[in-house]
DNA sequence: CATGAATGAGAATTCATTCAT
DNA sequence: TATGAATGAATTCTCATTCAT
């Protein structure tokens, strides 16, 4: 207390529970919610089980905190782009490929999203949580159909079917660790191009 | 009572056999791989847990099964209706359609394909399933590209994304239970229009 | 199912919980409650640490029902002692000695009733049942003092202050483990002679 | 600042020794052992955990100092009141009375007499304690008994008795926040009755 | 010296799998 | 053969104690 530690400490304490939240991120995205057990996320973080239990009361909310950190933070770029002047249609795009682009370079959101989680509490925050991020596409869908940019249709479903294709294609059948650009690239171009045609019938090259 | 049983037990073992596939699949349907546990399986198909080991080697080989049994199954339906002579676009949304009204109806697989087991080796399975499956829709595209109906893209793609999709509109931020039938109806025609659009560009009506 | 069990079965189930349940009192009864964690539990008990589960749904639970039988036991044969037709006096001093007979024969009950379990759901019942106890005693004086053969005094204090004196007078300073029948034999009639004058003033010696 | 810090520093150092005990008691006294933990004691007394370690070697020794100095401080009043020169029952009735209502005033003594603590060692200490506590008591009994003022009896089978008997009244089925003057002082009175009784036969109230 | 972050051994609980009956 | 009681390895969480700052 009488010691000069905020800077410090401060950045110790913070450096810990991002340390762990990173951790459970990695594990979660590299083996889904079951590989994140206590004892491996403490040893991936580089710290005792006991410290874990210092910054979040318990597994579940530990699970639930990754969930809510990596959607926010998605939510808040996507967010941005969504409120663009920019039409509707080149808008879900440059989303879309924001989203997809970083997924395929750290360690992958998508997963976390459909990885079923073990314990039903952190169950029902991912399906919340999944919600609000389908929310971001909903709200492009809507203003589009407002401004006819985009033709009638259920934003609800045209929405969660948005984030299944792309998640599935990030997470499914292909190989989540392709490593060459170019083949990124390549994929990032062929979701976009699908998920524009879904919700807009003609694809127009019209964006970044 | 111990002679003569061969036909008899044979078909007692089938029984039983199918009996704990179709409460293991009951079980997940409704609340995942996490729900599925040996003993309510038991207690479900209304046989011992011994008995469960008669029939299957390990709970991973049960769940294995049921997700084989389950895709296969599908599989078959499926690509009946892709091998029909109608054009490919058409194929497409009777194949979509065809999923989504038996995912409605009963219990859900495409819980099974979003649900992450806690046992890694089903979820290989599961991954290797989903490709599986993802390929009935691409071998629809690949034919409706060569045949001019269906616009040049990557095959692969789009099949990831069509089964991500529908299944994440059917278990995803909406209620799986939408109790009426008018309301069912909507989304299955909400998925097949988006289907549709996504890999064909102009969504043409001519299917039943 | 289809085996004759019932006898068999029926019994050795029986066989485990009252295993379970022995175990546990010996352990508290000698260490306390800190003493009688689960694993040792299962080792005095000759049982898994799992099996503990199939009859118990938690630790807290059991040291219920250990001082629950314990009580239980105790209040039906100190109430029909209390319900006899002689002097109260003379039921009382029975019922102290019923009682103090009993705990230096044994595992001692007086050791369950004041220790103070590490886990206050147990703490609760532990009070709840001191009071059903108390309550018999209770009972004599309230009786005894409506028949004139007890003076007139709080009979819920002098209640607590009986329990009070023999559970400690067995438990406390003195070496539980007194071997020599006289030796018990003189400390059971201390504490008869104790609590009857307490109560009674003047201490008549015309019981058992 | 480093310099001429004898005085100050040991004052210091007694203050957090004493601020430690106190609260330590306080916690005991209100949640039994299982309260004070560590980090608890720490913060109510309001120094660090590690500040704790400077002034006693362990847990539970500190525990074992909370037990001693309580029972210190009260056989000094009690053995004061012990050594008067009026007649043995008087004395007798004094001390229950004293430290009864000590123990009703504040951070209740007997608790910790009862209370289980999960370390042996104090266990041990606190069995120890009770014997001593008792002791007093069997001095004025042994005193009575030689001058013919109390019948002869097993002093300490008696002293024990005497000691469970109000200590079970504090704790036991009563609500030991019995908040007005006047109840308490009736239950003390009750008490005193009884102990009085027991030892004495004839309750004789010429004292204070 | 004083702090409180960090450690890790220990305890409760679950559940797939086995095997005596 | 069919049963389900029994096992025990694995996992989460707690808290006394230490030690770098």
């Amino acid at each position: 207390m009488t010691y000069r530690r905020s800077a410090l400490m401060e950045e110790r304490l913070a450096n810990n529970r991002d340390r762990i939240l990173l951790a459970t991120r990695k594990l979660v995205s590299e083996g889904g919610f079951r590989d994140a057990q206590i004892a491996a996320v403490a040893t991936t973080a580089g710290v005792s089980t006991g410290m874990i239990y210092r910054y979040f009361p318990s597994k579940a909310e530990l699970f639930v905190e990754v969930l809510s950190a990596a959607v926010e933070q998605e939510i808040e770029i996507l967010t941005e782009i969504a409120n663009r002047p920019s039409p509707a249609p080149t808008r879900l795009g440059a989303a879309v490929v924001s989203f997809v682009r970083r997924a395929l370079a750290g360690p992958n959101l998508a997963y976390a999203f459909i990885a079923e989680p073990v314990d039903p509490e952190v169950d029902t925050a991912r399906i919340r949580y999944r919600k609000k991020f389908g929310d971001v596409f909903k709200a492009i869908l809507v203003d589009g159909m407002e401004k006819g940019e985009i033709p009638q249709q259920d934003a609800d479903a045209s929405a969660a079917c948005l984030v299944g294709a792309f998640t599935e294609a990030l997470v499914g059948p292909m190989d989540p660790r392709r490593t060459t650009r170019a083949t990124k690239e390549q994929l990032t171009e062929s979701i976009r191009t699908f998920c524009l045609r879904a919700v807009c019938g003609i694809w127009k090259s019209d964006d970044a």
